[in-house]
DNA sequence: GCACGATTTATACCA
DNA sequence: ACTGGTATAAATCGTGCG
């Protein structure tokens, strides 16, 4: 005992009320791997009110001290120098008791007269703490502490209290982290199951050193799963996981766990703090007091190549795991291979696929999700649960802090449309040797550049020397001194910089290096979602008329890139918000020198196509790459709710055309799979369309397809909830094609529409690129003869 | 009352 | 639940016809 320098990875923060007093306790991994609570018990909570412009401070100083309750005191009302939207500006800062009680006084207080504003009564105790101190989750840190008696309700090795304070470390590299992974399978011989009725059947788990453990219900009996929920809490209180990963795991896994207890009246006991149940918390996530409960689900969500994202998909997508060699065995059938004994085993190995699949999930993305958590700030178990919005707000917030700027206040707003980018009329045809030109970082660099935010807009007349006068919308912002967002994003760029730098020290396979890599890429995604979330009504820093500006200068942007273009001779094939398509040559690099001397931005050659199509579609197109490669952009073959075969065969179809300039090998390709299809030889699962339901069913005005098969898949005992994506297939009969939309999983072979698939998937999305070329839709639906050559098209368009 | 084009609804993509 | 611009399919509406 006594005071010492304590060097620990903060991983959490929470907070307890003993008697009157707040205590923060920040959850650490020290240098030597003990897992520690420092506790802090010298922080109040506490807001700004502001007041307007002609009220006397003392007054109102005066009215808020008379509010103070006995039950839980206003501890200190003092007048402070602050800035709000970058105006400098004196607020009263009251500071108060107990966190519970700052909702209460917000109220009262925004009755006083005089008060024009509350502000930063809605910031969570913990993450003020964090704020205020400079402290992130999933960072180093070394502070003054004295080790006291460990309170016997929390469950780690030791427990300190904070003296001095907290000095951030220069480590990239984390301590070694005990990651569990966990899985459930559930009895469901109604399809859906219920807590109150359906028991676990398995439970499966997976820890960072690789032990693979599993729980089942013994005997024939499906009844009394108490002792495989018992043991589960048994492991996870001997293992003491800091991190317990699942897939899907805040929405189902969890939920039902926690119903399922409940139900058998056990105590959820999984977390570092004696009574601590899970619960749901914050951006609706499961939060595991002492452990940070993560949903790799939320982070796979954002992977836009993988469409429909189950498990298995996901886990050979990521190279973790490859659908062969797995066991696989359909939801709706996990009670049947339950209850058949020989087939029991096969279930066993499934769940253990599935744990191992989330494991190496884990390991991919985990270094991300730490990064992204330090950044922002948000703990890691809440990161991936908030929206890209939330995210970066919270990084503004810190900035905030850090410039004595006053947080806004989230107010509901009116949806006000505004113009966006544009988008340039492609020239039909095939092109040869086309360089691809992006501008790098245009809205974020256009915010620099051109100073846009709420805090820099100017009203009053404003000469051009003093303010960038925006085109088209006539928004003027102030040049100088940089505004809040100019603030943030340079400073956001300017940490990518040096982080690129930084990890130039380190060796490619080393840990730092992965790290630092994860963090330039966190860093990148922070700085592209400014612009949408200034846009944004639910935003703190909302503001329209600088996100109008944004799109305005693009628009002038692109622009005058295209006269750039034109002056030098280049020809302009194609342009999308902040790309343009021109003939590669020569005078691309004077350009590129243009662009930079007359519009101050960079451009780069993002990518040259020895060979591109266009239809007169845009937003769509077909490359081949100087490697040899297609890239096919927006068409169907790179839609999630196209039936496989028909994006196979727009593959093919896109491949002959570009790669090996035949046209008759494409119909040939096409009627072959036509032939196939109606010999019934395409197997159903690529014939199955996935589609989205987006909302309630009953709120659904017309009846899709997709919508009524998940009608039809709730009445077979399903399950279809709002995000979720419905495989659907059509099958022979009258009448429209929702009536003949089933779930997948309800259709025999023989009973698929075999014309449907012929004249609504594979003809549309061939012809998409045939047509062009003089296809017609009879030549596709049978045996062509004659040959024609790519040869035969290239001078058309 | 019906056929068919126009409009609406819905999804997923591009940047 | 970060933005607007765009393509497309299927359901549904609305209108002209008789």
């Amino acid at each position: 005992m006594g005071l010492a320098v304590l060097m620990f990875y903060l991983y959490d923060v929470s907070y307890e009320v003993v008697g009157k007093e707040p205590h923060i306790l920040l959850w650490g991994i020290d240098e030597v791997g003990n897992r520690v609570v420092i506790r802090d018990r010298g922080f109040r909570p506490y807001f700004y009110v502001v007041t307007s412009s002609d009220v006397e401070l003392t007054r109102v100083v005066n009215e808020i001290r008379r509010l103070s309750s006995v039950k839980s005191p206003i501890i200190n009302v003092e007048v402070v120098p602050k800035k709000l939207f970058g105006r400098p500006l004196n607020v009263i800062k009251v500071t108060t008791t107990v966190p519970e009680s700052v909702r209460e006084y917000r109220e009262a207080i925004r009755k006083v007269g005089g008060v024009a504003d509350v502000l930063e009564a809605d910031i969570r105790f913990s993450m003020r703490y964090m704020i205020d101190k400079g402290l992130f989750p999933c960072s180093w840190f070394e502070a003054e502490v004295s080790e006291i008696r460990k309170h016997p309700s929390i469950a780690v090795t030791k427990e300190y209290e904070l003296v001095g304070e907290f000095k951030p470390l220069n480590i990239h590299k984390p301590p070694h982290i005990r990651v569990l992974a966990f899985d459930i399978e559930v009895y469901n011989p109604r399809g859906v199951p219920k807590p109150e009725r359906d028991p676990v059947i398995i439970i499966s788990m997976m820890n960072s050193e690789g032990d693979v453990k599993v729980l089942e219900l013994s005997g024939d009996t499906v009844k009394n799963d108490s002792r495989i929920i018992s043991e589960f809490m048994d492991y996870i209180q001997t293992y003491d996981p800091d991190v317990i990963v699942g897939y899907n795991s805040n929405r189902f896994d969890w939920p039902y766990l926690i119903e399922r207890s409940k139900v058998l009246g056990i105590r959820m006991d999984v977390g570092r703090v004696r009574d601590g149940v899970p619960r749901t918390s914050v951006y609706g996530h499961i939060s595991i007091p002492g452990r940070l409960n993560v949903d790799l689900f939320d982070f796979v969500e954002e992977i836009g190549e993988i469409k429909v994202k189950s498990l298995d998909v996901v886990a050979e997508y990521l190279g973790v795991m490859r659908r062969v060699d797995r066991v696989l065995v359909p939801w709706y059938e996990i009670s049947k291979y339950w209850d058949d004994l020989s087939k029991r085993e096969v279930l066993i190995r499934y769940a253990v696929d599935d744990v191992k699949s989330t494991m190496g999930i884990a390991e991919k993305i985990l270094p991300f999700a730490m990064q992204l958590s330090s950044l922002t700030g948000l703990p890691l178990d809440q990161v991936g649960s908030a929206s890209v919005g939330f995210r970066l707000e919270w990084y503004l917030m810190r900035s905030a802090y850090r410039y004595s700027e006053l947080i806004p206040n989230r107010v509901e707003r009116f949806y006000e449309p505004y113009k966006g980018a544009i988008v340039l009329e492609p020239v039909k045809g095939v092109h040869e040797n086309i360089a691809v030109l992006d501008f790098t970082s245009m809205y974020p660099n256009i915010m620099i550049k051109y100073n846009v935010g709420p805090d820099t807009f100017v009203e009053y007349d404003c000469s051009d020397e003093l303010c960038n006068v925006i085109p088209e919308v006539g928004y003027k912002f102030r040049k100088d001194p940089p505004g809040f967002y100019k603030a943030v994003l340079e400073t956001l760029l300017n940490m990518r910089k040096a982080v690129r730098e930084l990890m130039k020290e380190f060796p490619q396979d080393s840990v730092e290096y992965r790290v630092l890599d994860e963090r330039q890429k966190a860093l990148k995604v922070l700085a592209n979602a400014s612009y949408g979330y200034m846009g944004w009504v639910g935003a703190r820093w909302y503001f329209r008329q600088g996100a109008e500006a944004v799109t305005a200068l693009g628009r002038d942007i692109i622009g005058k890139a295209i006269e750039i273009a034109r002056e030098l001779g280049l020809r302009v094939i194609y342009g999308d918000t902040d790309s343009l398509f021109v003939s590669y040559g020569p005078p691309v690099e004077r350009f590129i020198d243009l662009v930079m001397d007359r519009l101050g931005l960079e451009i780069k050659v993002d990518k040259i196509y020895r060979r591109i199509f266009f239809t007169e579609a845009k937003k769509r197109y077909i490359g081949l790459t100087v490697d040899g490669l297609v890239d096919i952009v927006g068409f169907e073959a790179v839609r999630g709710d196209w039936a496989e075969i028909a994006k196979e065969v727009q593959e093919l179809v896109a491949y002959s055309i570009l790669a090996e300039g035949s046209v008759s090998k494409a119909v040939d390709l096409v009627n072959n799979v036509i032939r196939e299809l109606r010999e019934g030889r395409i197997p159903l699962d690529k014939l199955i369309i996935w589609k989205t339901i987006t909302k309630p069913l009953s709120d659904y005005e017309v009846s899709s397809p997709h919508v009524s098969a998940a009608r039809r898949l709730l009445d077979m005992g399903g399950r279809v909830e709002v995000g979720d994506k419905v495989g659907y297939v059509i099958v022979k009969g009258g009448g429209s094609i929702s009536s003949r939309a089933y779930p997948y999983i309800s259709v025999r072979a023989e009973d698929i529409d075999a014309d449907y698939y012929i004249d609504h998937q594979i003809v549309p999305a061939s012809l998409r690129i045939l047509e062009y070329f003089g296809v017609s839709e009879k030549q596709l639906k049978t045996i062509s003869r004659g040959v024609k050559t790519l040869f035969d098209f290239s001078r058309r368009g």
